[in-house]
DNA sequence: CCTGCCAACTTAACACTGTTAGCTTCGGCT
DNA sequence: AGCCGAAGCTAACAGTGTTAAGTTGGCAGG
């Protein structure tokens, strides 16, 4: 029985020698050929290629590290195995991205579950989201920085709102502005402007190497307040540009 | 032709499929192999690399879709000869987007100098700081939104004022403190916060397919016009968020 | 004019990538 | 027991960045 000897399982993916030995022992515990699936756990092998290219996404902070065979060893599978899951690298991506801001969402709701003053909400809503992104460098680059950044496959004018939870967030300015917080504007294009805001921050920091020059819990808080000063009633709007 | 059948298979990343027989001709005239340079003219050849680099990069969008082949194709030489003038594909690149960059201080202050209101030049910089990013969006992509953003190879802490003409920003808003415009808060500080918000904007409307669902210039006035209306000392600071 | 030298290239190949066609193998059903 | 199809493998293709080693052709010195 050949399943057992490892010459040939070293044989099988080609050369190897492009990866660091580090590598190889950094993926938890599936060295060798894994056990084929049953009738009808063929998904099973998915969810373990998802967790499998997860750990490498997050050890090498690259996704153009993360290559197909990398991934197919890890899980203890050939290269083509991978294909009967995912159509191509970028939908396998593209899947574990997904998964992981599955939870952003719920990260931000959790945050902004300790008070009910809609304001501070909007406030612990960005820090949330700065936090988070900050958290996932990698997967945050590919969902909102990507050349052309493609969430998922539903309709696309959903994507964006989809995304980040960003009808909570309309609502919570809403509810700003029915708690006259927030000068009564169009909803959307202050959500907009507060997402544009924390997604700066994010941007720059993941980056830019030394980015803010002034620490980033003080130019989070900076931004931040300005926003929400310049938000309120109170700064009569009638004085606006010089001009335009 | 195979090329224009395929309704659905062709995506982005695999064969020559991406590469339109077009797109060969566009490249301005360098069909057959060019006449080898003269003794002291070996740096001209370096040149010819970035023009047609430059217009590759232009044409595709995407840095990824640039490859040594087809840049050493369209100057007429090999491969190899790139390498006598660049260390690797990145160096290219970068070579390429530093030289368009060059320019992107140049085109801020000439939309600067329209006014000498110091409020309503950092409204102009912004503008220029966003349009320009949007006519350039590949360049911009590997500026300021790469993994790890290489500007130029000066010392590391003076990377991040040399791009996109920090320092000028900075005089920009120790002018606009000293007109009264803006709270005398930390001008660095402020600046960073600046480019914070014009990035996001740039950022988001390169990456997110139909970003600014209120139209882009609806949202740079209102991103403009609220942190302006947040930084001036009229709105009294000592209001600031409900606890920290 | 010739001769040699060296800058400016080219040829050929390597190592690695995503991806596909076609074959094998094993689990479960009849 | 037999077979059939899901699950996975073998082998290969086409393309990528990159490098070692060879070639060419213009220019200086004899």
């Amino acid at each position: 029985m050949p399943s057992s000897t490892a010459p040939v399982a070293a044989r099988a993916v080609g050369r190897d020698a492009g990866m660091t030995p580090a590598m190889k022992t950094a993926v938890p515990a599936e060295p060798s050929r894994r056990r084929r699936s049953r009738k009808g756990e063929g998904e099973r092998l998915r969810e373990e290629i998802l967790d499998a290219t997860s750990h490498l996404l997050l050890q090498t902070g690259d996704h153009e590290a993360v290559n197909i065979r990398s991934v197919a060893k890890a899980v203890g599978v050939t290269p083509p195995s991978i294909y009967l899951h995912f159509a191509d690298k970028a939908a396998l991506i593209k899947a574990v991205c997904g998964r992981h801001f599955a939870s952003l969402e719920q990260s931000i709701e959790v945050a902004v579950a300790g008070t009910d003053d809609p304001a501070e909400q909007l406030r612990l809503r960005g820090r949330a989201y700065v936090d988070f992104g900050l958290e996932h460098p990698e997967q945050y680059r590919i969902l909102f920085m990507s050349r052309r950044a493609v969430v998922c496959d539903e309709p696309p004018d959903e994507e964006l709102k989809a995304a980040s939870g960003f009808t909570a967030l309309v609502d919570n300015v809403v509810r700003a502005i029915e708690a006259g917080a927030v000068d009564a504007v169009d909803p959307i294009l202050v959500a907009t402007g507060l997402w544009t805001v924390v997604h700066g921050i994010t941007s720059l920091a993941i980056s830019v190497p030394d980015y803010p020059v002034s620490g980033l819990d003080t130019l989070v808080d900076h931004l931040l307040d300005v926003h929400r000063r310049g938000l309120r009633p109170s700064s009569f709007s009638m004085e606006a540009w010089p001009h335009r």
